[in-house]
DNA sequence: TCAATAGTTTAGAATAATTATAATGTAGTA
DNA sequence: TACTACATTATAATTATTCTAAACTATTGA
């Protein structure tokens, strides 16, 4: 398992130990072909399904906001009382399915031509980031 | 006052009863010059302030989703574990200062050129907005 | 004018997401 | 191996929000 070695470089290079659980938790996030767009929820299920050991929540919660602070996750915005968090570290920018309420990454070509003009003076820009809320063709508007 | 009646009017016309309570929400949200964004959190304190009385929590919160359902608020969506609330019900977009946690509207002219040219198939756009997330220029990034 | 009624307010309980605590366990290192 | 700092865990605490059900009030029409 090459992916597992290359975890644990990973984690040491970033003062991180490269626990059991910590590399239970990489191979859910980062070992799969796309983006993944997740809360913690989500998350934990998914270690459980794909996994027979358990993880505390406790943990899980602690590794992702570790995994955010080193710069492996994003959190998103997204107008709801969930945290959502993104493997997708790149910016970009969301389509937010209010049917399902999951996240969908927006192809380069989606947004074009996104320009601010001006800032708050005296602050810096840390982020721009476009949500496109989308629901189904009826009469859900808002 | 004339704004009161305005409000009862207001009210009545979308069929919520113009009680006290209402009133005075009104008057904290929709008598004043600029745009205010603002938590639940906020307003009480605010209502708290201005007036003498005070108003439940629990009505607040009634308050504020009854008036969001009938398009006088809208909702933001912002990193944070709590909900933002907007008076400018309009399509616009929003600067937020996370040294303070204060939503800025943006003016007209600082998103230049925004389109969408794509969408999900079958799904139909409620709304598209820009947060642009500001802080000190040290080196807060993220 | 004045009940009847439906809608509203309220305190407090319940829920859900997240964070804190503090005891136990483990990885790194000498 | 033994020490130490870091990590995991169950559980408690916290926080925002929603629910509940009893008391209150605006509206209406007799
Ligand atoms: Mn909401
Ligand atoms: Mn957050
Ligand atoms: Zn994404
Ligand atoms: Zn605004």
């Amino acid at each position: 398992m090459s992916k597992n070695s290359e975890f644990i470089d990973k984690l040491r290079l970033s003062g991180l130990r490269p626990t059991k659980q910590r590399l239970k938790i990489c191979e859910v996030l980062f070992d799969r072909e796309k983006t993944f767009h997740f809360t913690i929820n989500d998350l934990a299920k998914n270690i459980s399904d794909k996994i027979g050991e358990k993880i505390s929540l406790a943990t899980v919660y602690n590794t992702v906001h570790a995994f955010k602070n080193k710069g492996y996750l994003k959190e998103i915005s997204v107008n709801s009382h969930k945290s959502y968090f993104d493997t997708n570290i790149t910016n970009h920018h969301h389509f937010f399915d209010q049917d399902t309420n999951q996240l969908i990454d927006c192809d380069e070509d989606v947004i074009e031509n996104l320009k601010v003009k001006k800032n708050i003076t005296g602050k810096k820009i840390s982020s721009i980031e476009v949500l496109i809320k989308v629901a189904t063709d009826n009469q859900n508007q808002k």
